[in-house]
Formats: C-alpha cells, structure tokens, sequence
DNA sequence: ACCGTTTGTCCGAAATATCGGACGTCGGTC
DNA sequence: GACCGACGTCCGATATTTCGGACAAACGGT
C-alpha cells in the first residue's frame, strides 16, 4: 500500500518530470508536501529529496523558505520536517468554508462523544474512498486516523453507499477491478458486492465485518442530496465482538445524523 | 516576537522585494495562501493579484497548478478561488503529530460537548494570542472560528495566563503598548492587568467579562509544564449572563481537562 | 445596441531561480 | 587515527519561469 504509493511518485517522476531535469519550484514544493503526507512522519530533508527527486540544494533552499512560512516545521532536532502550523490555519479555512462539512463536523462530535466510538465523514475522491473526518472516540488503542488517505472503494462499508447510483455495468467502468483485491490478498466477488449494494439501499445502512481488518466492523448510513444520490457517508468504525443491541443503537444514531446532514430537507 | 513577524514581513515588502518587480513562484503562492487566510473568503483571481502585488498573468499560472494539486479550489463558479481538501490533509496531519495538540483535540471535543458551550484551546505565537483549536459548543450564533487568527494579549483572559512567568517590567517590553488598547478604543490599564495575572495565579484559572465584547465571559485555565510554567490555556467562550452557578462549574471542568493536558505529572 | 470594465489566455524577452558539484563538519566505525 | 557517509552551505552558469502587455470574450450598466 505504501510501496504502492512511492512507486507511484517515481513513476510520475520519470514520465511527467523526465523531460527536463529542471522544475518549478512550487512544483517541488508540491511534491515535498504530497510526500510528507503519504508517509505521515517527519522526514529527513535529504530522504525527501532522494524519494521526489528533487535536487538536495534545491530542497534545502526550499525547506528554509518553507520554515520560515510556518507551513513545515523542524522536528525533535535531529534534521527531520513535517507539517507546520500554517497548514492547520488553512485546512480549518477549508472545513468552515465548506457548508456540508462544517455541518458533519458538528454530527461527528456528537456521535462519537455520546457513543463513544470512532465516528467518521467519508466522500469520493475520483474512483476512491476518502475519509474527511475522524473523531477517535474513547477507546483509547487504534487511533486510525487516515484523513486524507485514498482507499478503495469495495474494502470499506461507506463504498457500498457511495456507489448508490450505478448500475452493475457502470460499477465495472468505475471502480478499478484490482480494487477489488482486499489486503490480505482474498478478493471480493462483484455480484456480493452488488449484493451489498443492494441490501443497502433497502435497509438504509451497511454492515461489513472483518473487511479490511478481522477485528473490526463498520457501521455507515448515506447522506443523499435531493435527488436521492448518496454524496457521502457518515460511520461508525467499532470492535467486531460489539453487542448486535449496542450496534443497533448506533445504526440508528447514524441514520438520525446522516438524515440531519443530507441537503434539502 | 511574531508581531515583529509580520513588521518585518511588510518590511520586506517594501525593501527586500521592491528592488526587482520579480519574485520566486513559491513567495507568491505564500503571500496568496496568507492573504485568503487574512481575508477568510473565496476571492477573485485579479483581487488577490492586485492585493498581493502578483502580476495577474503569474497568479493565474499559479492558481492554475495550485488548483490542480488541489491546495485550492474554485468556488461558486463565480471565478473565486478558497483554500481546496488538501490543506484539511496536511492540517489535520500537522494536529496529529503534535502531541499536546492531539491530546488537546479530546478535551476540548469532550467539554465543549458535554457542557455545550464554545471551548477553545490556545497558545502564544510571538506576542499574540492565537486560538489553536475551537469547538463550537451547541449554541447556534456566533461560531466564532478564530483558528489561526492573532489576537493582542490583553484583549483575552488566556492571555493573563500565558505571560504568568513574566514579571511587570518583562511584560512591558514583551506586550507592544498598544495591544492595551481594546477594539472599542478603551484602554486596559497595566495595573489592572497585572492584578488580573496575580489574582489568575493564585486561583488557577481567569474570568473575564466584556473585554472584547460587551456580552461575552471567557473562562480560562492554565495548561503547565512541570516547570510550572504555562505554555497553553484551555478555555470556554460564554454568554455575560451565564449564571455563577454554571459558570462554576464550567471552571472545575477548565482546570480539571487542563491539569490532564499538563504534561509531566 | 453601445461602450467601459473585467476575465482569462497567450506570447516573447530577460532577469533569475534552480541545479550540480565542491567544500567543510560532524559522528560513527574499523 | 584514518576512513566513510551524511549533513548543510555556498557558488557560478544557464535553462527556465516570471513578467508585461496585447488580445478576445464575457459581462453589465445605460
């Protein structure tokens, strides 16, 4: 998933960047920051540079410039950067700018505080799934919070829902088939799939056990615009030994917000 | 410190900039990033060249790849641009790897729902206030988001708490004079304000009442190091008529969440 | 329908930011 | 104590990005 990743960003480098060895600065910063965020973790400046490609006297110079913005930060003393302040300003700007969102934010809280469970708010972004907001909950292990990570689309519950509006045939088109290749290398059926589609749209809410992860399922109900499409998902991700009573209750939470948040009502 | 900050930023503008009409891409993109943070509002392409002194045909390059990486978005359909998803990534990456701040996000989501009130949680930048992070509260006006946003020192109650180390004549350099004057042009006496710390010390928390706003309480208590020193506050934004009553209560609930976020103890 | 303003794109020129490589330091290893 | 690799800085050359201005299209008020 993460070689994936980095395999990736070279190959861009050696198609997209290839041409010349030369390139805009705002283009290197781009990359560095991309960079930074798929691997999470405070990063040397000379490992950034080897892994985008860019050259070390450039990144250095870069960094400086960035530094001074606030919008990365050095780290512990040894030479590693992350993400500065700056960058929190901005995405809060972001959150409040966007009506469904700022919404969500609110809904997210709630749950997650009153059930005390990890609640999250998840879009598409392209043919993948997308987490926008993570509230951990009270147990205090499993702090998964992958905002801003693309994830296929048939590992997860909210995919079932997001998917809402396309017929079999469009399903095929849209979603990459080895999406549907789950980590541990078994591979989910597309009629099952379909199936799940199916069920959801019926009930109202999905329910999928031991997908990505053996010990964890997750709960999601749709938040639809006025047409009826499903525009994203609000969920519950809670231990899979969690009382079918106990999952209930939060079905029906998740509906209730899910409702609050769908536009035009 | 900070206000420096941004004196020298202009400064710069004035002297280290002039001299050439040119300037890097990534130095524009920052003055652009920093003025829609300043503005707090999708804006047009040709408004922000003209404030930032871009030329336009460099701000349209720029926002076109900006836009493209999705660092911005284009609102409306009006030709506004705002702050895009990618932000909300690295922000929220940023609030995870700092470890007071992550600790802090739960407290604040905790108080603020369940005592349904705004809390915030706040550090210095420089010699200003800042609001790190907000949590609305169930109150439906005012969602007065500030994140990232200064504030002078005085104007705030935190603030008598994060310059608890200084003593009279620290404060009078450390505080640029004219941040005792509040927005409706009244002046704060240094007295009074170091009354104020001095009573803050020795109850562990600080109320103060209309000081920006005429019908607004803020209720603080101090997060310290185990030097004893305060590096941050968290705190509740309140209605002037809330009752003593509550407004006790709200105070133990402060200092509690403050002595767990106190790191070292 | 007219005209002034604003928006977005395109282009050539030249000022300069990026790049490669050299250099001094620092720490660890044999 | 000599060697090796990584780190961070500095410098000159040139490939390139920025910039100004021109242009067409869209807009909006009269």
């Amino acid at each position: 998933m993460m070689g994936d990743g980095v395999a990736e960003k070279q190959a861009e480098k050696q198609s997209a960047e290839k041409p010349t060895g030369r390139a805009r600065g705002i283009d290197r910063v781009i990359a560095l920051m991309e960079h930074l965020h798929d691997r999470r973790a405070p990063t040397r400046i000379a490992d950034i540079a080897r892994d985008t490609g860019t050259p070390r006297s450039t990144m250095y110079e870069l960094v400086n410039t960035l530094v001074e913005a606030r919008w990365l930060e050095l780290r512990d003393g040894d030479g590693t950067v992350y993400f500065g302040p700056a960058m929190h300003y901005y995405g809060s700007d972001y959150l409040d700018s966007v009506d469904l969102i700022r919404k969500a934010r609110v809904e997210v809280a709630h749950i997650a505080e009153t059930v005390g469970e990890t609640a999250q708010f998840c879009t598409l972004d392209g043919d993948k799934y997308l987490v926008v907001l993570n509230e951990p909950g009270r147990r205090m292990f499993r702090i998964s919070s992958e905002i801003g990570i693309k994830v296929p689309i048939p590992w997860t519950a909210s995919g079932r829902l997001l998917v809402d509006h396309l017929d079999a045939e469009e399903i095929r088109r849209f979603i990459p088939s080895e999406d549907f290749t789950l980590p541990d290398g078994r591979r989910i059926a597309e009629d099952e799939f379909l199936e799940d589609m199916r069920r959801a749209r019926t009930q109202g809410y999905v329910r999928t056990t031991a997908l990505v992860d053996r010990f964890t399922t997750c709960l999601a109900a749709p938040v639809r615009d006025p047409s009826g499409r499903c525009i994203a998902t609000i969920c519950f991700v809670v231990p899979a030994d969690t009382t079918e009573e106990a999952q209930q209750m939060m079905i029906d939470t998740l509906k209730a917000s899910a409702e609050r948040l769908s536009p035009g009502r």
